[in-house]
DNA sequence: CCAAAAGTGTTCGAACTACACCCATGT
DNA sequence: ACATGGGTGTAGTTCGAACACTTTTGG
């Protein structure tokens, strides 16, 4: 038994919520449940989950991460907290939001139905309970400024991707246009890239170079002193 | 009487700590305390205050720098929240940090000593209770970055200082050496200074002159599209 | 054969880096 | 008069931005 050295002060509930991005078809998209108890069971929001006991606020948000996509050690990051005295309808409850790039090829129509859960892209997202969408909103930002100056992009592609692929991730992420040769020139000069000798034939004919990234390269990259930055 | 929508989860105490950054003698310096309560009562470490009942995060945030300052209307940001399960060795806290900029120039003698607090050199932290020496280091890393791409580093100087004094910010933000010239060529071209008359003698015999931060020029500034970038 | 996407180099201007000397003044 | 920190301009280089045509191939 521990000593109860704060007995005055007041206990809260504390959650997580997981901000679950992935890339298709030139969009980035945000995965969205259908709320499954009041209040406001039914409406939708992010997958969220109570901190327990035993359990870290990073090790909450990794069970929730698991629980909804069944995968483990996926690329996860802390947002930040949210703690306004009326954000939860029900009770007060804290929040702390988690945001994670998955590869969208990961999920299987029959999992998203198990738990209600849609992908929608994040330029349709309706209104969501309490703040989640300024939370969505805060992870945009985020995932700009991440992206910009460390290879996390690659979360949100399978293992094997094109160059126009990459590209069109860049683009929706910082929501501009990119010169195509200007971007592969940058990437070729980092040289963290693999090229494969297969073609992917699916968006045109002429079919796209499948690259991987090789972490051993961008390594190298990183110990020559310089910074990725895209 | 709210309903007690969430009866069976756990509820945490929720607290908040305070990263209280100025700038003092080319050096960024912390504001540090002696803890007042039990357990660890009389170690170093960052003020904090535990959340009350009818308190948003921020506003805890507010409250607990007020009291340590007796200043208002401070700028302030969220770090993230910390929690790991035994980082309190009393009970479980949760735990969200703040980091505020002031001017050093603003604490008497007297209220340090009244909070027995005092402001130590970056550099010359000791170890501190539970989990704020983490907590400094990401400030650090966050000031780099807020600092690299807003003009926030002027709530660390007095309202006038000196074009040297600013650099010497600079210099201990990045922790690294500017050139004077190019450090004032750029900020010359952004035009967001206000150059003033007067000169502060106290470092030189020449004499320095004096510069303000002109909130409407870097307004215009923003407004023709440009960015701060320092 | 043609539509549709993949791939490829060069030029120009802007921005950053490096760099050295004179100025003002308190002691 | 001199030591100390304040202030100023230019040249060279690098980096990012703009830009158009050829290639491949399925239909």
């Amino acid at each position: 038994m521990t000593a109860a050295f704060y007995q005055n002060e007041v206990k809260f509930f504390v959650s997580v919520d997981c901000i679950i991005l992935g890339f298709n078809q030139d969009e980035l998209n945000v995965l969205l449940y259908k709320r499954k108890f009041e209040p406001l069971q039914g409406k939708w929001s992010l997958m969220g989950g109570f901190i327990k006991s035993g359990e870290s606020i990073d090790e909450a948000a990794s069970r929730v991460l698991i629980e909804c996509t069944g995968i483990d050690d996926l690329f996860m990051e802390q947002v930040g907290a949210y703690g306004d005295v009326t954000r939860d309808l029900g009770e007060r409850v804290i929040s702390i939001a988690y945001y994670s790039l998955v590869n969208m090829n990961n999920f299987s129509e029959e999992a998203l139905k198990e738990h209600d859960a849609v992908w929608t892209k994040i330029s349709e997202v309706p209104d969501l309970i309490f703040d989640h969408n300024k939370m969505i909103e805060d992870t945009m930002i985020r995932l700009q400024r991440k992206a910009a100056t460390r290879p996390v992009g690659f979360n949100l592609l399978p293992e094997k991707f094109t160059l126009p692929q990459l590209q069109k991730l860049y683009e929706a992420i910082y929501h501009t246009q990119l010169d195509k040769r200007n971007f592969r020139k940058k990437l070729n000069s980092m040289d963290i890239l693999e090229k494969l000798d297969e073609k992917d034939k699916k968006s045109s004919k002429r079919g796209a170079f499948y690259y991987r990234f090789n972490k051993a390269k961008y390594d190298n990259f990183l110990e020559q002193g310089f910074y990725f930055s895209l």
